[in-house]
RNA sequence: CGGGGUGUAGCGUAGCCCGGUCAUCGCGCCUGCUUUGGGAGCAGGAGGUCGCAGGUUCGAAUCCUGCCACCCCGACCA
């Protein structure tokens, strides 16, 4: 069946692929670029979705839906942001398809059929929102709006990877509006906390908080604040982002409210959004060279039970164990699986669930019912202890919480080891040649700067991060003043 | 859009240089028996316009021309 995986001896990128596609997660489409994501990868979204609305929620937002299709000339209206997009949209000319003379049985884009305006599938949904924002708001009595919305957008990147970059892909986007700076601001913030504190406690991926130099920026964001992640082959991954955005829309699309004192004002913005690349950064985070490993929180299978058996008659002795077990984990909310398919035996079973990276296995055979065990395995250790049974779901519970806690360590641990200050050029390009990973280093706050030892080394600004000590020095390029480290890497 | 590469069964591949029992092998799939505590074994079986279209030739997966698709490296990007 599937082949082994390594990273070690061929290529990351291969690696990631061999992971997605025999844990069952996703494969290519036959539509260029684009991606289908396989029930078991869904279910992983599910419960991202799921935790993420949860969260939303719990800060005060709603869920909302807009269209697809964002008119030309609303997409242009602001500018920055219409520019930076403008090069990687698809865009609808026609509506109509007709026979072809010439071949029958094909059809041809009917060129009476043209659109008055060229429709633009949405890269994101700024333009479409603030469009209707305008027609909301009127009074200071109408603010804040908080609105988030589960959606598909349409990116056409030249190059694409399963999760990371794909044509289309799933996300949600929050889309808020509010009468003063300060409290936009606090929003950007507090956003980008939620995303951090879901990437972390869920995800079990450390992550660094912090702001991003202008190049970087989303464009038409006064400010933008990210989670960066890194991953096991030393390169960093933008997890999500918060954006400040002023009163840009806001002027764009003309949106003012009557404040209290009776004037007239522009409403401030943010926006923010995670993906389904986070599912990429799950995978290049966690998994080993049996497969991919998930954290217990967003497992959609935390616990599999695997029968062991010769017989008919075994199996049903075996089974009615298992079930009972089964029973009382779903009792203490625990998801579990019981695979009684007789077509497989137990050593391709257990492959499987390693491949698809579930928690927890339990196996139980002839030799536990007579001594009344079970045997528990770890995916992320890949340990196994024989347990009593009235002790087992104790067990099961403490191994869920601390496999949690046990994976976020580890990944800190690599990204702390992956993380080095450094004071000069060549050891610049000597530790991004060797070792990779995270590089703080003083910056002079320049886009000429960054531009360059972005052209030497592949290497770009992920952040400005929001906490770390507010050291003096010089640019490690340009040898000019610096006020604080930033955070290098090459990135995905 | 520049530079390089590849298209052979569901997937991964051999054969191509040097045309002629070459359509090879592995995985997967189907049937049967034996198996079941780490990806089962044996036996049998199904499955192919060799990317597409021309051309050269008695004869083309193989040589020539054109086209198409995909991959990698740049440029671009979450």
């Amino acid at each position: 069946m599937a082949k082994k995986l390594t990273k070690r001896d061929t290529d990351y990128s291969k690696w990631y692929n061999e992971i997605v596609v025999q844990a069952d997660l996703a494969e290519n489409s036959a539509v260029r670029g684009c991606m289908i994501i396989k029930p078991y990868g869904y279910a992983i979204w599910e419960k991202m979705q799921a935790e993420l609305d949860k969260m939303f929620k719990d800060t005060g937002h709603e869920n909302a839906y807009f269209p697809l299709f964002v008119p030309k000339s609303l997409f242009e209206a602001e500018e920055k942001n219409a520019e930076g997009f403008a090069k990687e949209c698809a865009v609808v000319t026609h509506y109509r398809l007709k026979n072809d003379e010439e071949q029958p049985g094909k059809l041809q884009v009917d060129p009476a059929a043209k659109l008055e305006e060229e429709l633009v599938v949405r890269p994101t949904s700024e333009a479409v929102i603030w469009n209707t924002y305008k027609n909301w708001i009127q009074s200071y009595r109408d603010l804040p709006i908080l609105i988030n919305q589960w959606a598909n957008v349409v990116r056409w990147e030249m190059r694409t990877r399963l999760f990371l970059r794909t044509a289309e892909f799933l996300w949600q986007e929050g889309h808020t509006a509010h009468a003063t700076k300060e409290e936009a601001l606090t929003e950007t913030k507090l956003m980008n906390q939620v995303y951090a504190d879901f990437v972390e406690n869920y995800m079990a991926i450390p992550v660094i908080q912090g702001i991003k130099s202008e190049s970087e920026r989303f464009a038409g964001a006064e400010e933008t604040y990210c989670i960066e992640a890194l991953m096991q082959d030393g390169k960093a991954l933008q997890a999500g982002t918060s954006h400040f955005l002023g009163q840009n829309f806001a002027k764009a699309f003309d949106v003012k409210y009557a404040s209290q004192d009776g004037g007239l004002e522009y409403v401030w913005a943010t926006s923010w959004g995670v993906s389904t690349r986070l599912i990429g950064a799950l995978i290049m985070t966690h998994s080993d060279d049996n497969g991919l490993v998930l954290p217990p929180n967003l497992a959609p299978i935390q616990v599999v039970i695997v029968p062991i058996y010769k017989g008919v008659e075994q199996q049903s002795k075996v089974a009615k164990v298992a079930e009972r077990i089964k029973t009382q984990l779903q009792v203490h909310n625990i998801r579990v699986k019981f695979d009684n398919r007789d077509k497989f035996k137990p050593g391709f079973k257990f492959n499987e669930y390693e491949l698809k990276g579930v928690p927890l296995r339990i196996a139980i055979g002839p030799k536990d019912l007579e001594k009344g065990t079970l045997e528990i395995a770890r995916r992320d250790t890949l340990s196994k202890t024989t347990v009593h049974l009235d002790e087992a779901i104790e067990y099961i519970q403490t191994q869920l919480n601390q496999m949690q806690g046990d994976l976020f360590q580890k990944a800190k641990s690599f990204r702390d080891t992956h993380t080095t200050e450094v004071n000069n050029f060549e050891t610049f390009k000597e530790v991004l040649k060797t070792k990779g990973g995270f590089i703080l280093a003083h910056w002079d706050g320049t886009a000429e700067t960054e531009e360059a030892i972005k052209k030497q080394t592949k290497a770009t600004i992920r952040c400005l991060p929001l906490e770390g000590k507010k050291e003096e020095g010089n640019c490690v390029f340009s040898g000019n003043p610096s006020k604080q480290r930033v955070l290098f890497a090459k990135a995905y």
